[in-house]
DNA sequence: GGCAGATTAAATGTCAGACATTAAAATGTA
DNA sequence: TACATTTTAATGTCTGACATTTAATCTGCC
């Protein structure tokens, strides 16, 4: 392994990014065994609170796991589909609200990516799919859904659409765009007559991936979009509006 | 701040877990302060090393940062997108490599989000952007260049296709599956003639997306798509009857 | 009074050593 | 052999200390 010279950088921060090169480059595999912490303590000549700070911070990816016991240790995690799934959620939320991005850029991601599904998920969809679809429209017409339970339930919609191409990548992927955009949509107040007019478009989609037709999907995809900023925006002016009454007033 | 009882899990990674939900929920907002290591230990009744491993695994998230000096401490990190794409191409392609995700399953995700951000690259892309794809051509072209700088060329390439959506979450999504795929294209040997039929095809996507014609950058993109495809089936059935030859010999 | 330098204080970074806890392996016993 | 016990090796945690960094404060001089 690599040494660390007394430069600017935490000696934990090196350390982590000593044993990460480790694991990305290959050298480490998957539920190989590190040196325990005090063996890498002497390795690197530092003191075990700073090899298992270094330590906390791989674990903190996922990129190793710990046990404890005679034969325990730290151990290269194998990442799975889920784990990454919710950093990435964590991490899309958090670019979202700390960088200002507007509505608009937000939701033109997520309907472009999720356009770049469809097709897929059009040809291969199984009844499961289908199903999840179906069923999450009937719960969207619904009386007396919160605003929020609606919007978790467009996302188990989406997902469900996402999920319909069976490639875990792809799902992996769009899962965080999707996810992420929930906080942003939850600003959102659904009318009844919004709510009604979501649902008509969900079951033309629902439709369209039933009929295997992706151009059908597609479309109704960018009329969802459309709908979806017009919507937004009318919220906005709507609340531009009544500031402007409070500051007259 | 919550408590933490004395339950199956690490003390640190249930500290870690409640401020993380704090700056996620938004109690604690962007450049605010923590309190001190010390403060933070006798909050939850623990001792100051149990802590900072804690934020330790918050800092290598880039939740937040430290400082150290009479007026330091940890502040709530702003998440950059550079940051954030950093981690992710880590995840990424630590997800291809650790779970064998097949060449197919991984080619046809970046090339249907690819797909996804063409049409708006095509309406938006700069001079800047075009430019970009145009040097990487002619790099793509020169005689000489081993097979790893042709790869990291096309990623670029690629970048620059995606980048001139000019839509930064997009950006976000996509260059992580861009650029994690290259370690599995790196296994593709290319011949001179499908590096030239590569930079044909580089050159009409240039040119459809100079054009402003999503149609044709799409229809191109599906082709470069195919042809990929088929450079690695050829490249795995070579191999397959290359052992077949050495197992009989 | 104002400015340069020295001092102080508060925080993180690091270390050493110890004890607690866990879980598997080795050992002893019926 | 089968089961209970002990041993052991590892992580988890604590205490206390010192080092280092950085900004604020204090001091002395002009």
């Amino acid at each position: 392994m690599k040494i660390d010279p007394d430069s600017s950088k935490d000696l934990s921060a090196q350390i982590a990014e000593a044993i990460r090169g480790e694991i990305v480059g290959g050298q480490l595999i998957v539920d190989q065994r590190l040196p325990s912490e005090a063996e890498l303590a002497d390795h690197f000549e530092v003191s075990r609170p700073t090899v298992r700070e270094a330590l906390k911070r791989l674990a903190a990816q996922s990129l190793i796991r710990t046990q404890r016991g005679a034969t325990g240790g730290a151990f290269v995690n194998r990442l799975r589909f889920e784990d990454a799934y919710d950093q990435q959620v964590t991490t899309a939320s958090l670019l979202l609200s700390m960088n200002a991005v507007s509505f608009d850029v937000a939701c033109e991601a997520r309907y472009a990516l999720e356009r770049a599904c469809a097709p897929l998920s059009a040809e291969r969809r199984t009844p499961d799919h289908l199903a999840t679809m179906r069923a999450e429209i009937h719960r969207q017409g619904q009386p007396g859904l919160t605003d929020a339970a609606f919007c978790a339930s467009d996302v188990t919609f989406h997902r469900a659409l996402v999920d319909g191409a069976s490639n875990k990548v792809l799902s992996y992927q769009l899962a965080g765009a999707v996810e992420a955009m929930q906080p942003l949509m939850n600003m959102i107040t659904f009318t009844a007559r919004s709510r009604e007019a979501i649902v008509a478009l969900h079951t033309d989609i629902a439709d369209a991936v039933e009929a295997q037709d992706a151009a059908k999907t597609d479309e109704v995809l960018n009329t969802l979009e459309t709908y979806t900023r017009e919507l937004a925006h009318s919220v906005v002016t709507a609340r531009a509006q009544k500031d402007k009454e409070k500051a007259t007033a």
